[in-house]
DNA sequence: TGTACATCAGTGAACGCGCGTTCACTGATGTAC
DNA sequence: TGTACATCAGTGAACGCGCGTTCACTGATGTAC
């Protein structure tokens, strides 16, 4: 080797982390290629030793968004299943923390909009992410009231999460933001368990978001 | 007058139309003010005769999408509430033709993003849109199974309607959009009637998008 | 009625700027012998 | 061990281009008298 071993990978994962922060904050129309570099304490035109180009990169960024977003979403989860799970889910994932942080978040309320809007490489990334994703919660198996499918409920449930998320950092008033929160929370833990308490303690509890 | 009658008001209708289906097709972002005029058939400089900047067309624009969004969304649904109305809007705003029809199609699931990161003309807009909507179908009452208020029924079942629109739109899989937009469907009507019959005929309606 | 003038919606060229991408170059590292 | 060379991650200036916004101007319309 003619470089320190791991030292292309390691700036390669500085970019990626870099321009997933940037991204989901700003937007990928808003974030250049010099920001992303600079954020990753490197200058532009290294870029393209790593990357094709910044629509490839996106892609990655979706793609390395997988592994680490199921990590931290099911963390401590292993042996939760049904109702449970899905309370806990969306718990986690419509917390003030995860709509604070969005920098650090799921990619799917951040960023689906303009990739769906982009070419084929991070449109499959997307569907592949969301396929994963449900595919998790629908291997659990969350009991449906409706008579719907666990792949349905997981679909359903997926799309009322990242919905509510989007909507509460969207809008312009804190408190409006915080009962959007509470209302697809309810909504979802209503679905799938009728009789179980499904109001959240007063207190948020304030846990990590998802990564 | 020194201008033939309503001419200026005319054209400010066309600009707002034009930059009402770029912005929701191609992101504000990815729209230029130049495109704008050239769709709304003037040229470029004529347009801070009517706005004073880019961001404050698009807060413009979220406020005109009121009205005919309500107009087309409860079209014809006077008389219906509860249970009945939930499931008709919900219907024709998961419809194949609203997803397919973003140009003229609510701004919530195409704009929230990008105008949840600007200023706050645009975010106020954005807001009173989603208060305005909301509130239109919480007055009808729709009856929750988990006691949930009619508010929080309404910021539920709209976060469940956007985020399955979004969903919808972005995967690079006709058929799991598909699944997405009729596992929503069933969520939505499943909350508020347990016992209605919730799936759709199979051919889907292709009932005119709201606009 | 006719003519000089005022108004102002719309024009189109220009402004400074930041973008994605390219490319000749640098310099630290490792290899050959 | 020492020296000449090859490699290649990263540099930074430059490329052509399109952006949001400005502004001196045009010309159709209506007013004054």
């Amino acid at each position: 080797m003619r470089w320190k071993d791991g030292q292309k990978d390691a700036t390669r994962q500085q970019i990626l982390s870099a321009a997933g922060a940037l991204f989901r904050e700003r937007g990928y129309a808003n974030t250049s290629v010099a920001d992303v570099m600079t954020r990753a304490d490197r200058t532009v035109g290294g870029f393209y030793a790593h990357f094709d180009s910044k629509e490839q990169l996106l892609a990655e960024v979706l793609k390395s968004a997988r592994p680490s977003e199921e990590a931290s979403l099911f963390a401590g989860l292993a042996h939760a299943s049904g109702a449970e799970l899905v309370r806990e889910l969306t718990r986690r994932y419509l917390s003030t923390a995860h709509r604070d942080g969005v920098a650090d978040g799921c990619p799917l309320p951040s960023l689906s909009v303009e990739a769906g809007r982009l070419g084929d490489g991070p449109r499959e990334e997307l569907t592949g992410y969301l396929r994963t994703m449900t595919g998790m919660l629908a291997e659990r198996g969350a009991p449906s009231r409706a008579g719907m499918s666990p792949e349905q409920v997981a679909l359903a449930v997926t799309s009322l999460s990242v919905g509510g998320l989007l909507l509460a950092r969207a809008v312009a008033d804190p408190q409006l933001s915080n009962e959007i929160l509470r209302a697809c929370k309810r909504l979802a833990a209503a679905e799938v368990d009728v009789d179980a308490p499904v109001e959240q303690p007063a207190r948020e509890r304030s846990e990590r978001a998802p990564s």
